[in-house]
DNA sequence: AATGAATGAGTGTTCATTCAT
DNA sequence: AATGAATGAACACTCATTCAT
């Protein structure tokens, strides 16, 4: 991803080209100062935190979160898809910057990191609220390719199975989209499975 | 173990062979009812989910679940420990049905099972409320020795790797104890490390 | 007074002369203890104190306190009654031994005393609940005359005034059974009079 | 005290001349009216009656009252100062009515009437909640010198003792801020003896 | 007769959300 | 557009009272 999409946008999927309408400058410094704030509070008390809280590190008043974020699940959104976008523009940087396997590895630890902030989302998402239908789509179009450019190159050196699937491997680590227990899609027997054949890499069967 | 402690008792460790202290049996039917509803509840909706759903599912008053478990953490304790030696208990009883790594892989998966339930624990564990400091502990204590057994067995029969940590295993799928961005001691390198290895298996390398 | 009515019965105006239905001796002693330890715990901490202090003080369970108070006015007006009595039978105890002004006014300092534990007792008075009905009329029937007895002697002794109302002079000190504020008889009046008249003494005027 | 301060301000000590803060108009509203329901309902309930009932009265949601009284205790001292003011505002104005004798008589069944309301206020001024710590000082502090100067004048016009304490008087009529009975300076007593040389004002010792 | 477990209405309090300023 | 006061539903928890043991 080359420079994201600017999540600063209230509770909007931007498109690209439709030309910004005047968001006066002071409503912006709100937007941001909300989305900075609401990004603190969540990792520290989880989503379910008290707006005051959020309001209060802002230095906004109540309604003018109401204002742009008339849901809280947009504010959950909103400040999800920031951190996705962030996460995700990583990947190409550390291809860059080092050989397939060593980038891979960082930046699974990096995603590792950032799903550590998301203790607690899940259950948000698996709410039924309409609004968080998107996130898993959005998730997954952003993170699925940048896993794979990552793992491809990985294989094309010799250094990995080509037949890894970069969504199972993100779900591996994540477990935050879909919880292990519900799935039928066999997705935690095949995650196992790959554990399974790591504790057996190096032994005289393999 | 051999057939786990009856976790019926409220928030207290049975000691096998120590005659029943006189508790009256509609104590007991309620303190069972309230222990099996809050597992209900709490997988369904979090560890936070309101008293009432769980006293109603349980079909007794308000005043009885606080006779029982006088904090909420004395409940979610509770009931952790009941299905902490559920899933215990059936390590042992998978070995004795199936070849080692059949055992290990349908543990594992036993397990993954176990720790969806437990989406929205980890915040409570990390709350600091010393009611959750034994839970750890207990987690491990049961759980350790239940995976070293069958990894035991599976290296043994030439199919894993000797020198595997059935902790850190647990903690690659569980993340449950020790949430992944706070930890220092390199355990999410180690198992990212295991699961590039997975993704290895069977590679020219291999 | 020189037996009173047996306050131990509970919720009962004792009349004299009725043969004592047989109590059980273990019931006599529920009870005694229970008007101890409702004493005690209404001077502590009123006499909205929960229920289950008093049962612990006493050592019996829930269920016999209101096997014998059924209503917890019962409780109250038992205890009331037996210490109005012990108050009330100081009087002669005082005059047997001391001049005439000095048992009076030692008397009305015990009767301050008594007074003072029954702080909060007031608005259960006044609550309308029919069971305190008797009440203030029991307090004055023992009272008024204990008072009138000390008075006459120091009237007798040229120590008092002769026409002073011992009724009024309990409720100058209590302000118990009728609030201040509501009554319209002059009582409020008549005793402040009467201590602008303790002011005036000793004055050119007296 | 010539005006009295404004205790329309929640939990505040008014100073005359400061221009006041910015207070919107719907707060003060709210605030006033909590106070004059409290007030009321206080009296006819006692301390501890159901928050509800105040809103309910006063016509505002439960959040209002706890945003502008967050403790039960700052609400209680607030209609507490209110009304101490608003009676001891009364004792100059009596002053420049009447006869001094007349004066005197008169605020003190008028403070007589102020403390009939205070029933019950007794167990919370004792409960050691360092919220009430200022209500007995402040309760001096204007009450002591209000009745000083009634007493001064009729003195003056040698109409009462010119030794009399203000403070002792006004415990003896309030028995509010000590109750009678754990006082061990002497107070009760001496205003029993007051009585009784009440009662003997008028006899052939006079 | 005594016990103490169960009930459930009642209450304080919080906090998301609306709306007057 | 921003503020923050007001609202009131929702919730935890207590405790008087009943009733199974």
């Amino acid at each position: 991803m080359n420079d994201g999409p600017t999540t600063g946008e209230a509770a909007e999927e931007a498109t690209e080209e439709r030309p910004r309408q005047p968001v006066r400058a002071d409503a912006q410094r709100s937007i941001d100062a909300l989305l900075a704030a609401a990004g603190e509070v969540f990792s520290a008390s989880g989503v379910d935190a008290p707006v005051r809280q959020i309001t209060a590190r802002a230095g906004v008043g109540a309604g003018t979160l109401y204002r742009h974020f008339p849901q809280r699940s947009d504010l959950i959104a909103a400040v999800f898809r920031k951190e996705v976008d962030a996460c995700a523009a990583a990947a190409p940087a550390l291809a860059a910057e080092h050989e397939p396997v060593e980038a891979l590895t960082r930046w699974l630890q990096r995603f590792a990191g950032f799903i550590a902030t998301k203790r607690g989302l899940s259950a948000a998402l698996h709410s039924g609220d309409p609004a968080y239908d998107s996130l898993p789509s959005y998730f997954q179009r952003r993170f699925e390719p940048a896993l794979g450019e990552l793992l491809d190159s990985a294989a094309k050196a010799g250094e990995a199975r080509s037949d890894a699937n970069p969504w199972d491997l993100l779900r591996a680590i994540g477990n935050l989209t879909v919880p292990v227990g519900d799935d039928n899609d066999g997705h935690t027997q095949r995650m196992i499975a790959l554990l399974v054949d790591g504790l057996r890499y190096g032994t005289s069967n393999s």
